[in-house]
DNA sequence: TACGTGACAAGAG
DNA sequence: TCTCTTGCCACGT
């Protein structure tokens, strides 16, 4: 039992770590908890995490800084809005200044 | 118990 | 340089 909310809890943890006007990555959160390669499941861990309002998922994409998680979001362009709103440019659901904003664990 | 799924990443052709 | 394939791990059914 504690034993599943304990990797995704790590997830919400390093997301919630993310400061404001901040982004990280996937790969990032994955590689933090241990697990390179399974960045997939920090995405499935950010899943779960759409009722909790302390985890920030719209701070996190991919390596390439692109939205790919927006299609999870309430509106089309919430996650970009909130991004946007924190001094992030976003263009073709694409973080340009990705590299200035990213923020590693 | 076993198979399929999933908001990715990195390597190889 | 670009695209395709494989790897990874945990959750859901």
């Amino acid at each position: 039992m504690d034993k599943n909310e304990n990797f995704f809890e790590r997830v919400y943890q390093i997301a919630r770590l993310i400061p404001y006007g901040r982004v990280t990555s996937y790969g990032a959160i994955a590689r933090h908890l241990g697990s390179g390669r399974s960045a997939r499941m920090v995405g499935w861990a950010m899943n779960a995490s759409h009722g909790l309002e302390d985890v920030p998922a719209h701070r996190v994409v991919n390596s390439k800084g692109i939205l790919t998680g927006k299609h999870h979001f309430e509106g089309t362009n919430l996650m970009q809005q909130l991004l946007e709103s924190e001094g992030a440019v976003i263009e073709n659901n694409q973080i340009v200044n990705f590299k200035e904003l990213y923020w590693e664990p």
